[in-house]
DNA sequence: CGCCGTCTTGACGAATCTCAAATAAAGTGG
DNA sequence: CCACTTTATTTGAGATTCGTCAAGACGGCG
């Protein structure tokens, strides 16, 4: 293991517009992966025995810091490594063949981004970190590697591949059926409790998207989010103020999110 | 491994509407796991030497008939095995906790499906027969050990956990940002390719799904459905008689999938 | 031939998109 | 910190797509 490498030499930074041409920038291959991030045991590394839980430190090559908007892997760019997110977050976004483009995932602390890339050893879409954000790298094929060596890992990484499957059905489920204020509403409070899972307030939350990426997530315009949102708010059960968004009535998004969808 | 199991008892049938009591039928042990289903190597099972294969074949516990309307697996039910489609197809369908469903996706010869399972041991969306089919079931916990044991095969399953991912990514798309006729025009060239790679005409084919079926699995209600049809057969793209469909101007087609989505 | 489920077609309305413009917020340079 | 520029967000009006309701045609099957 090289020695510590300097805390990001401070270039002259612009973060708007994002400059595509800007790189990730390694910081240190010493710092130890942290996976302490939630307190649900859906983690990558959770339950792992001390002998697995080292050699999955051994994993890490990189930890990879990044200024907002910088693209941590572009589509159609050769897959090596999965990113498992230290601090921050990212956002991955589906390129289509003829250049539209869609929000596939936020992706926050702890959570691990790149899987898309295993099956043709090119990433189909691209990350972008949506605020400072730091992530470490796991070569992939030390990755299987320790799958085979270490059941309990293994495991947990199947179990993270099918979890991302069925993340995406209900974003299917969602895109598919769903008027837009029940999408909103579902929105919010999937942001909510994976916040909460991460020990955050589950209430109040500064939103790190624009209202763009939102629409692209939900599939709707950003004048359709924006007038959702203010019909969420006038009817109390959220208050938003920009990004800063504080869910009033829990129960009532709910039961917007859970009833009248479009074929019933 | 058992004696075979008699064919079939022949229990008095309606095809409509489903009876969703109907029990999944097992026919025998000992017929082998085929799996050269596909010219493109996408399949679970490419690629792998004699020892694997043979190991493969013992993965196989069962084989089980199905016909048409018949539920193999049905959502909130517990995971214990995924499926290789030997024959037939079917179609996987999630359930929303409220009721409402979406066809997720339509599965072939050579295909494999209840991966969705595997992150909480339990399946989130039911699969069903579309015709008469049959499937050979793999107990999860073998697939795992084969997996360990096979680095080849290993690598196989999570490129095919990655492809799951990358098809649900472009279905996204597809519900996200494209305009019901283009939505059409790729579900069909989708079904092309995938005839194609199965030694199918990949210009003419019978749909082994209803309207309301093709619908559901692009978010657009059956009547929209049926008139999109009716227009790309006007414009002489698809000739459509029932269920039997032909693509005439596959060029054309692929243009009208690729361009001029909603967002540009 | 008649039943039943599937599919098509028409008329209408609702949700959402598009275009356009105003306002608010954030970032930049001095 | 201010003035300026750029970007993000909101809001309105009108067009469009798609969903809903309803009726009839088609097709398989007993």
């Amino acid at each position: 293991m090289g020695a510590a490498v300097p805390l990001l030499t401070e270039a002259p930074q612009r973060t708007n517009p994002v400059p595509r041409w800007t790189v990730p920038h390694e910081v240190s291959r010493d710092q130890p992966l942290r996976w302490t991030y939630r307190t649900d045991n859906t983690s990558l590394f959770s339950g792992l025995d001390v002998d697995t839980a080292k050699q999955i430190q051994d994993l890490v090559t990189m930890r990879i810091h990044l200024r907002k908007g910088v693209v941590l892997f572009r589509a159609a760019t050769p897959f090596t490594a999965l990113y498992a997110i230290q601090a921050g977050s990212l956002k991955t976004v589906l390129i289509g063949e003829d250049g539209e483009d869609q929000v596939a995932g936020y992706h926050m602390v702890g959570d691990v981004i790149g899987l898309d890339g295993i099956g043709s050893d090119v990433h189909d879409c691209e990350a972008i970190a949506l605020e400072e954000s730091e992530v470490c790298s796991l070569p992939f094929d030390r990755v299987e590697q320790t799958a085979r060596d270490c059941p309990a890992f293994q495991r947990n990484f199947h179990r993270y591949l099918s979890r991302e499957i069925a993340r995406q059905s209900s974003l299917m489920l969602l895109l598919g059926t769903m008027p837009g204020e029940k999408r909103l509403a579902t929105f919010f409070l999937e942001l909510a409790q994976r916040y909460q899972a991460r020990g955050y307030s589950s209430s109040e939350f500064l939103l790190r998207m624009t209202r763009q990426e939102i629409g692209s997530y939900l599939g709707l315009q950003i004048e359709t989010v924006s007038r959702l949102l203010a019909r969420l708010h006038e009817q109390g059960l959220i208050h938003v103020q920009g990004r800063a968004v504080k869910l009033l009535d829990r129960a009532a998004l709910k039961q917007l999110a859970h009833t009248g969808w479009r074929r019933e």
